[in-house]
DNA sequence: AGCCTTTGACCAGCG
DNA sequence: TCGCTGGTCAAAGGC
C-alpha cells in the first residue's frame, strides 16, 4: 500500500515538473513537432567524470539547467530509490520540467490527475518498451545481455552527452487542442548516458527504466514482494529500500553496498560530503580480488539512493546469489544495476579505462532527477547498444504496462539478467492495432489519462499522417 | 576470524 | 604556492 500512497505523494512532489507527454507521443509518433526535442539540452553533462559512466540522474546537472531543479533538489529520494531498489532499476526521471512550459505552472488545470505522469517513467521509456518496440530493438542490446559490450568499445568518455534525436513531434499541439494542455518545452536537460551513448558507442550505460507505477504495483502485490513488504510497515518504501540499502540487501545496492546489490560484493572504502550535492557520497570497491570495479553512490540522508555510478567492469562472474532472493523485489534492481556495472565496465575494464555510469539518481524529494530523464526520448534507436534498446530492456522487465505484476515478477529475472529481451506483449508489427491498443494503455496506466482520450488523440494523429 | 562499515587523514588534481 | 575538492587509505570497531 504504501507503495502507492508513496507514490502519490511523490508524484506531488515533483508533479509540477511532469513530464511532457508531448514528448512522450512526439517520440512515439515521430511527429514533427518543431519544438525543440526534449533532448536538446546540450550537454550539460557534467558528467566529465572521465572515467566514470554515470547513470542516474545526476542532480547536478538537472538542476543547473532546470530552475526547478531547486524544488526536485529539496526533495529527491524516495520514490526512485525504492524503484531502484525493489526493481532494481532506476527510473530515469523525465527532464519535463525543463520541458514543463509555464502554462503547466500556471495551470491548474494541467495538473489534472489524469495528466500526470508517474514519477520516474519515462516516455521513452514506454515507447521503448518492448510492448511498443520491435523485440529486434532490444535484443541486441548488452543490457539485454544478449550483446555483450565490446571490450574495446570505445566509450571513455563517461560523459554522455545527450542529444537530442530530434524527435521533437508536435503530437501534443493535437492533444493540446483536444484536452491536454501540454505545450512545447523549453529545454531538455541533457541526458547524460542516452545521447551520449547514442551518439557514442557508449558500452556500459545502462539504464533502466522504470515506471513508479510498477513500483505501486508491488506494493499492491505483497507477494512478490515478499520479505521487503512483510518487513516494513512504516514507510514500507522507505523502510525497505533502506534497510536493505543499508546491509546491502537491498539493490539500493548503492548505499548499502553490500552484496546482494547488484549481484556483486562491495566494500565500502570511503564516504564523503562532496561539495554541491546535498548528499553523502559513499566509495564501494568490489570485493571480488583483483576486481577493479568501484562504485559511488549517493543517497539520501534517509537513505535513499539518489545516484550511482559506476567505474570498471567486473572482471568475474556474479557471486552466487544469496540474499539476493531474499529480497525478492532487489532483484530487478540487482540486475540492472549489475549489468550496468557490467556492462559499463565491462568495457572499461578491458583496457583498463574506468568509465563511470551513472546508474541512477533520484530526488529524494520525489523529484526525481533522473537527467535521464532525457533518456526519454532519447531518440532513436541506435542500435543494439544504444540505451533505449537497454532501456527497452529494462523498461520490459518493469514494464507495467500490463499492470504492475509484471514488474514483481520480474524476480525471477534475475537470473536472466536485465536483460530484456522478452517482450512482454509486443506481437510485432504485425499487430498493429493491438500494439496501439497497448499504447493506449500504456499511457493511461503512466500518465494516467484516460484510455479513452487517448485513443481519440491516437486515432486524430493518425488521420493526420 | 573474517568481512564490512565508519571516519579522519592523506594524496592528487585543479584553479 | 595555497586552498579547495574529490578520491582513497587505513585504523578502529561492529556484526
Amino acid at each position: 500500500m504504501g507503495g502507492f500512497d508513496d507514490h502519490v505523494a511523490m508524484m506531488g512532489d515533483w508533479m509540477p515538473p511532469n513530464p511532457s507527454p508531448r514528448a512522450f507521443f512526439s517520440a512515439a509518433w515521430g511527429d514533427d513537432i518543431s519544438s525543440r526535442s526534449i533532448l536538446e539540452s546540450p550537454a550539460e553533462n557534467k558528467t566529465d567524470d572521465k572515467d566514470w559512466m554515470r547513470i542516474g540522474g545526476a542532480s547536478d546537472q538537472l538542476t543547473k539547467s532546470n530552475p526547478f531543479a531547486d524544488q526536485k533538489m529539496s526533495s529527491r529520494g524516495g520514490l526512485l530509490e525504492r524503484m531502484a531498489a525493489r526493481a532494481g532499476f532506476n527510473a530515469p526521471r523525465l527532464n519535463t520540467e525543463s520541458i514543463r512550459p509555464a502554462d503547466l505552472l500556471l495551470d491548474p488545470d494541467v495538473r489534472s490527475p489524469y495528466l500526470t505522469i508517474p514519477p520516474g517513467l519515462s516516455p521513452t521509456s514506454l515507447l521503448e518498451s518492448p510492448v511498443f518496440l520491435a523485440n529486434s530493438l532490444v535484443q541486441p542490446s548488452p543490457t539485454t545481455g544478449k550483446i555483450p559490450f565490446a571490450p574495446g568499445s570505445s566509450s571513455r568518455s563517461s560523459t554522455l552527452i545527450t542529444e537530442s534525436s530530434d524527435k521533437s513531434r508536435n503530437f501534443f499541439e493535437d492533444i493540446s487542442s483536444s484536452s491536454f494542455a501540454f505545450k512545447p518545452i523549453a529545454e531538455s536537460s541533457p541526458s547524460l548516458f542516452f545521447g551520449a551513448a547514442s551518439k557514442q558507442s557508449f558500452p556500459s550505460i545502462e539504464v533502466s527504466v522504470q515506471p513508479e507505477n510498477t513500483l505501486h504495483c508491488q506494493s499492491a502485490e505483497p507477494a512478490k514482494v515478499q520479505s521487503q513488504s512483510a518487513e516494513h510497515s512504516p514507510p514500507p518504501d522507505d523502510q525497505q529500500d533502506e534497510d536493505a540499502d543499508q546491509r546491502g540487501g537491498g539493490d539500493t545496492m548503492a548505499g548499502g553496498g553490500a552484496p546482494s546489490d547488484d549481484g556483486y560484493n562491495w566494500r565500502k572504502y570511503g564516504q564523503k560530503q562532496v561539495k554541491g550535492s546535498e548528499y553523502p557520497r559513499s566509495y564501494y570497491k568490489c570485493t571480488h580480488p583483483n576486481c577493479p570495479v568501484k562504485k559511488k553512490v549517493e543517497r539520501s540522508h534517509e537513505g535513499h539512493i539518489t545516484e550511482i555510478i559506476y567505474k570498471g567492469a567486473h572482471n568475474h562472474p556474479k557471486p552466487p546469489p544469496n540474499r539476493r532472493s531474499v529480497i525478492g523485489s532487489s532483484n530487478l534492481t540487482t540486475e540492472m544495476q549489475l549489468d550496468t556495472a557490467d556492462q559499463a565496465g565491462t568495457q572499461i575494464g578491458a583496457d583498463g579505462d574506468p568509465m563511470w555510469t551513472i546508474m541512477q539518481k533520484e530526488t529524494a524529494g520525489g523529484s526525481h532527477d533522473w537527467r535521464n530523464g532525457n533518456l526519454e526520448v532519447g531518440g532513436e534507436f541506435n542500435g543494439p547498444n544504444s540505451l533505449q534498446g537497454q532501456i527497452g530492456a529494462h523498461f520490459e522487465s518493469g514494464d507495467a504496462v500490463d499492470g504492475c505484476s509484471t514488474f514483481t515478477n520480474e524476480e525471477d529475472e534475475d537470473d536472466r539478467g536485465t536483460h530484456g529481451s522478452e517482450s512482454l506483449g509486443y506481437d510485432g508489427e504485425g499487430d498493429e492495432s493491438d500494439s496501439k491498443r497497448r499504447f493506449v494503455m500504456h499511457l493511461s496506466i503512466f500518465y494516467k489519462i484516460k484510455p479513452g482520450l487517448f485513443s481519440v488523440l491516437l486515432q486524430k494523429k493518425e488521420r493526420r499522417d
